[in-house]
DNA sequence: CATGAATGAGCCTTCATTCAT
DNA sequence: TATGAATGAAGGCTCATTCAT
């Protein structure tokens, strides 16, 4: 009876996350109007009716990605926002080479694209995206860079600004990722970029005493 | 025809401009495919009709779009290229500043954004983008980072990787402006980010010698 | 199966009259084609799949409820058929009276108006409601009223007409009730106004002498 | 050129009327919810997407079939409300003849049947067809019996059941030549049934006075 | 017998494109 | 040139019907 292709499959439970997860592929690679469903419905096995069974609309199916997207991340970020106050070089370090093992192995790059693309149509998603992940992460960092400098460790400037030129690569590797390379391009080795990044850019910001 | 002319007249040789420049809106506004025929011959004051006497599809507006975004940007890169082999800090904050006010005043974020959210659906897009912008202004930065490290004037290190962690803000802070600030997120001043990100990036990058 | 079978057990045997029940209410309330086998099959307490164990199509539910709806409404009319050959007042004020019961006390009135919405999608359905109800009642009455004309008892005239002017306030007040009543009309008391009609219609039908 | 039948036709005026007339009768015939775009526009004699360019969505198609109506028919029973006040048998032979007339000679008698069916899906349909034309009419001609009452003209009873008593054989007779006549049924001639009916409930409502 | 997840044909609606004016 | 009414292909969504359990 294994062997044997059964029509239907009743399989209530897993049927979301196979959409998800499939939508997640077609939305990526078309955008969200030239994804069509039945692209995303047989991508995930099922037939285009059954997408209606879990999802009331395809907008549903976009949300449910994106926000799908934000929740396992939530935990690095409160992670990184309760990260020890200790010398502020080990924990960039130590964020930026967790954020890009998170960036390299997941396909956050493409939700990232998607939330670029369409924050024009769907403001609330590009609002749940920075309010729960992006202004979290940020300020985070923000905080952390702050408290560094009123140790003496960072020099003076902005510390937002100082955040996002640490994260900025990252984004930037990815999008070219998802971009460029398809296209042709060389492609960029992004732990390492990142590591080369981090260490240029604690040399410039560090004050003397911080680099020893 | 005479004297009389009214003064407002329509200028039937601007027309393909005019309606670029709407399109150009539209488009990043909505992106491509939710971009509609109407708006855009709304907004650039024309018939739909009339759109179709100087372009033949929506997809040639696009191209239209994107790569006329291109070509004012090509002399930039030509004179980046061609820039002096002096000493790299005063090229690097030379070139940061002209591409800043580049971004800050033209829509080419608008742009960028569309070209990163239709790659898959339009690579030759991004083909162009990659090979007539982005490569070579990768490439002239490359090179003269090469130059100078040659020179001793930059630590040693991957010179491309360089050149991206130089820019990387500079987009990073554009769709910033293009996806987050409008539901509500803190814009970043990109002039003076850019600023900041310059003198302590160089000052992470440069050699003893060439920090003088 | 023993004695301490649950009280409430549903009886398989009932099911198909329960499903047409339940499917009379759905569809006098929404027509055919809007209403939903799920609504049916919710309202009747079974699954969807059940309803298909009992039925073959939608259509054939239809056609269950309506043709149960004929069945026994045609004893009725075969009685009236075979009504002694007494004076007519109390043969019309007889039929009247239950007739008007009959309408006022069964859902006669919303199938009524499903005959009347889909004759053109189901003829045949239109068809055996004519001829083995409608047309067989005012058959009856006709020859009544033919034998009472011949009798002298009721004026001259068509008798097929005599027999409409007599139904047609009991379908006018029934559709009334169907269609004005829940958007807020003033209701009619049915056999008020049955009784009212009765009584005025012999009043200008019947002879001189039959009056007395 | 006329003998070319020209693709397109461009006559933005006489569109919605014919379309709402190629929508009547096929709604008249299929009912709502079985009615296609398709054959509407096809019997219209435009594309489907020319619908749209007139209405809305099939809705308000089906609203304006109903409500386009209900107008010219409003003036008819304005004219019936401001009947002089003579003699009330001249008054209910005219209006009845004049109703009859109507009814035999537009397609008023199709639309019923559609508020008809419909009245559970689209109650603000049911309530304009009651508010300004059923309730209308029914109390125009209940203020005309009950002042005929009052001068002793016509005998007890109640006036607005007199009214409905009056008109109902119009209805039914319109409703049997929708439902019955197209599967097979003897069709009635209207206007005569409606002739017997008047003097044969004059005959029975009016007091011995007033039938000089 | 009974369930309800799954199917897929069908239809309303949109919109890029065409063409008579 | 310019217009905008008209077209028709395409796609989101519904729901009667089927079938593995």
């Amino acid at each position: 009876m294994d062997a044997g292709e059964p029509k239907f499959r009743r399989r209530k439970a897993d049927r979301p996350g196979e959409i998800v997860e499939a939508a997640l592929q077609v939305f990526a690679e078309k955008g969200f109007a030239a994804a069509k469903l039945d692209d995303i419905a047989r991508r995930a096995g099922v037939s285009k009716g059954a997408v209606y069974l879990y999802f009331e609309t395809k907008e549903d199916i976009f949300r449910a990605v994106v926000t799908q997207a934000v929740s396992p991340n939530i935990a690095a970020v409160k992670a990184m926002a309760a990260a020890h106050p200790g010398p502020i070089p080990d924990l960039i370090r130590g964020v930026a080479q967790m954020v890009a093992g998170v960036v390299a192995g997941t396909p956050i790059g493409g939700v990232a694209k998607m939330v670029i693309a369409e924050a024009g149509n769907f403001p609330e998603i590009a609002r749940v995206w920075h309010d729960e992940l992006v202004a979290q992460a940020l300020g985070a960092m923000t905080l952390a860079i702050e408290a560094a400098q009123a140790r003496g460790e960072v020099k003076p400037g902005d510390a937002r600004t100082y955040a996002i030129q640490l994260v900025a690569p990252l984004l930037m590797t990815v999008l070219w990722r998802e971009t460029f390379v398809p296209v042709g391009a060389r492609p960029f080795d992004i732990p390492a970029v990142m590591t080369q990044h981090v260490e240029t850019l604690l040399n410039g910001m560090l004050t003397q005493g911080a680099r020893a």
